[in-house]
Parts: C-alpha cells; sequence; structure tokens
DNA sequence: CTCTCGTTACTTGCATACAATATTAAACGA
DNA sequence: TCGTTTAATATTGTATGCAAGTAACGAGAG
C-alpha cells in the first residue's frame, strides 16, 4: 500500500477544490471553467478536469452552456433553501416508510447509533459526531427498504456535503441535534410514519438554521427573499 | 445534463442499445460488459463506451465492480416496484407543493395541457399523448418550484424511460389515464395538497399495473414477491 | 494436499492528439 | 447600413497509448 499513489481520484479532487473556492466565492458567479485553463493550473489533462466539471455540474454549483462552456452558478439563498426543503422531504419520505418497514434488528440498530450519539454528544469530538450522524441517517435511509429511496437521498446529501464540509458544530448544536434524533428513533420504533416525517422535516429545518447563521457571517451578501405561494 | 441536444451522441446510443438488449433479456444479467469488446463490437473506442457504461450504471441496469468490471444487474419484479414506488413518492411530492404553490398562470397552464390531452385521448396518437403526457408531468414538477424536486423527479423519469419505452398504451389505458389526470388537475387547482398527493400515488401505482402486465408477456421469468414489512 | 508467494492478465485512470460542430467575428456585396 | 456568407475560434467529442494497481491463477514449498 503505497499512501503515494492517489487513493483519491484527481477529477474528484480537483472537484473538491473546485467547489470549495466557489462556496468561498473566491470563484465569482458566472465565471467559465474553461477545460485547457483549468488543466493548465491544475497540471493536469483535460480528462480528469472534464470528471471534475461533471461532478461540480452536477452538485448544482455550475451549469454547462452549450458550446459556451461551464459556468458556476449564483448560490442564492433561494438554492440553500430549494436544498435543504429538498433533503428534509427526502427523509421524511424515508423516514416514514422506515418506521413502517423496519426490522425489529433494523430499529434495534438505529437505538443503538442513537445512543453512541448521546454518548458522543456529551464527550466525543465534533468530526466524530459528524461521522455517526452520516451513519445514523444512512440507517433511515436503508430502513425504507427501496434502493431508489437510498440512492436519491445520498445524492441530496452529496449536493449538501459542500456547505456541510464548512459548517463546523459546536457543542450547543450538536445536543439540539441529539435531542431531535431522540424524537426520530422513538416515532421510527413506535412505528409511527407521521411522526417520523415531521420529526425529520423539523431536524432538517433546525439544521438548516443553523448552518445559513453560519454561512451568512462568512458571505453576508447571500440574502434574499421570494414569495413562493401563488 | 445535456439539455439539448439535436446530435445524438455516440455514448447515448451505444447506452440506448444496451438497455434494450438488457430489457430484452438477451444480455443476460451477471453478464460483464468489457469495455473494449464492447467498443469492437460497436467499432467505436472506448471513450464513448465508457460513457454509455457510465449511463447504464447510473440508470441502475448495471453495476460496477471495483477491478472486475461493469456487471448487468438483474432485472427483479422487486426492482421494478421500487422504480415505480419511487416515482410515485416523488410526484407526490411534486403534486403537493404545486397545489400550495403554483400560480394562476401555472394553475392556467396545467389545465389547458389538460385539456389538450383530452382530445388527444379521443382521436390523436398513442405516441403524442405520451409526448403531451410527458409535458404534463414535468408541469407538475415545475409547479412545486424547488429546482431540486424537478431534478429528481427527471432522474427518476429517465430510470423509468427503458421501461416506459416498450410500453406501447392502447387506448383503453390511455382513457384511463386522462380520468387520472382530471382528478390531479382539480385537486391542484382547488390546493388541496393531500388530494393531489393521493392522485398522484395512484395515478402511478396504475401506470405501474399496466406496465407489469405487458412486461411479464414478454419476460415472464420476472416474477416474486417479498414482505416488506418487518 | 494445502498454503503462500509471485506472475500474469485485466481493469481503469490519465495523457495526448485529432476531428467535428457550433458560435463568433469579419469580410464582402447589395 | 444592413444582410449574407465565409473564415476563425472555441468547445466538445473521439481515438489511442500508456502506466499503475488489483484480482486471478498457477507454481513451488511445506
Amino acid at each position: 500500500m503505497t499512501s503515494d499513489t492517489p487513493r483519491r481520484l484527481l477529477g474528484h479532487s480537483i472537484a473538491a477544490t473546485l467547489e470549495e473556492r466557489i462556496l468561498l466565492g473566491e470563484i465569482a458567479a458566472g465565471s467559465k471553467l474553461d477545460e485547457t485553463s483549468l488543466a493548465r493550473d491544475f497540471d493536469v489533462s483535460r480528462t480528469p478536469v472534464r470528471e471534475a466539471l461533471q461532478i461540480v455540474v452536477s452538485r448544482g454549483l455550475a451549469v454547462r452552456m452549450p458550446y459556451k462552456g461551464v459556468v458556476v452558478s449564483d448560490i442564492t439563498r433561494d438554492r440553500i433553501d430549494d436544498l435543504f426543503e429538498a433533503m428534509g422531504e427526502i427523509e421524511a419520505l424515508c423516514g416514514r416508510f422506515s418506521a413502517q418497514r423496519m426490522s425489529m434488528e433494523e430499529r434495534a440498530v438505529l437505538l443503538g447509533l442513537h445512543e453512541t450519539m448521546s454518548d458522543l454528544a456529551l464527550q466525543g469530538g465534533a468530526e466524530a459526531y459528524e461521522a455517526a450522524n452520516t451513519r445514523f441517517h444512512q440507517a433511515i435511509y436503508a430502513g425504507s427498504h427501496n434502493s431508489d429511496f437510498v440512492e436519491m437521498a445520498e445524492a441530496m446529501r452529496l449536493k449538501l456535503s459542500p456547505f456541510r464540509r464548512s459548517q463546523l458544530a459546536d457543542r450547543a448544536r450538536i445536543e439540539h441535534s441529539n435531542a431531535e434524533h431522540a424524537q426520530i428513533v422513538e416515532a421510527i420504533i413506535e412505528r409511527d410514519g407521521q411522526a417520523a416525517e415531521k420529526a425529520l422535516r423539523r431536524h432538517l429545518l433546525s439544521a438548516a438554521q443553523t448552518m445559513l447563521e453560519k454561512w451568512t457571517q462568512t458571505r453576508p451578501e447571500v440574502s434574499s427573499t421570494r414569495s413562493r405561494a401563488s
């Protein structure tokens, strides 16, 4: 195992740095992401750059204009709202089905994960909690017993990941999150689909709130309101 | 996402024929899709073949086993059930939000689309109805006013497309579908999110039924049942 | 006969070169 | 001056070659 070799694919790491720069505002909205220029900057060929651009586009951070190149899209407040709303609805969906379909073993595993996280909330580090948090939510996806739900949820999670990356949770947030998890676990174990749905929506809503707080600190210009009702 | 490619990309057409062969059972489940062999068969280079395999995998018709190649996955009854269930839930989701958020103009457009389809159901061809049907459902996606919902719905629609392809609807099915559309439109116009949700779930359920009927005619071996409850 | 180690073959990511197509610009004529 | 046609440029798709890493296979040792 030569650690020298890139465990992470070249295209992926390029995509990651591009995402970070876009989110930090270093790469302005509307900028053209030229394949050849990026290839020169990163000192690689066009092939991994193409893959990276595919990823960035799939995350919604840029769009391909046919024969005009890839341009980074504007990160608006509305965009972030959409993201969290969609994640919330998908998680709610998975939670509802999980409440109905999880086996006893799966419920036990979920409860075990939650108990582990309760310990981590008190004494563990933020990164350990975050890792466990991912497993917790993935258990709920899997509990829906529908591979397409799992896929959609994972896709949304990936879309949110660049935003989550900068969000270093403090202890207060972790404890709050853990309390919400308790409600989710109880609803699922009690087979109460409606309650699980509501609890997960609420959970994602509060996650969005804290995320937006941190976000507006670094990029105050991102703020707007739209009226969604007709 | 290639928004509008007039010329069909090589990789896409290769993917389409591969999908068709897989769905017809000409390519058995478990077969290895070798890049170089396919490149030779289609008389192209490995590059478009790679893109084609990416597409086939993204549709769920095959999976990549690391360092073992791409193998076509088994099309089970459970897989199809998952697909339609997920599509139904996503459409229900979009319908619920559309009922709440659509502008008056959007509601009018939806109604207009439905009226056009009612005419087509009586006198138009099946392919014309199918095209209008796609626009109808896309209008509901867009009415949710959330770009991520739209993306997920479109992704699911793409996943279902290889199955839909072989399904040539007869007049009875079209009329039934149109009646269901009437309920959907009414619920959305009346701003009744719950009703829209239910109507769309029902609509997709009946679509799944007719699809499965046709499917079992061509591939009778595909049938199974699983118990989903715990 | 079984286990281990080394070799081979295959998958796969990356680089580079080439070709085709669309957009833009420019030149030209009316 | 305006419209049309043609040339330049950029984006994008494709072809091949190569290198690196992993899995499968087989030979030799115990």
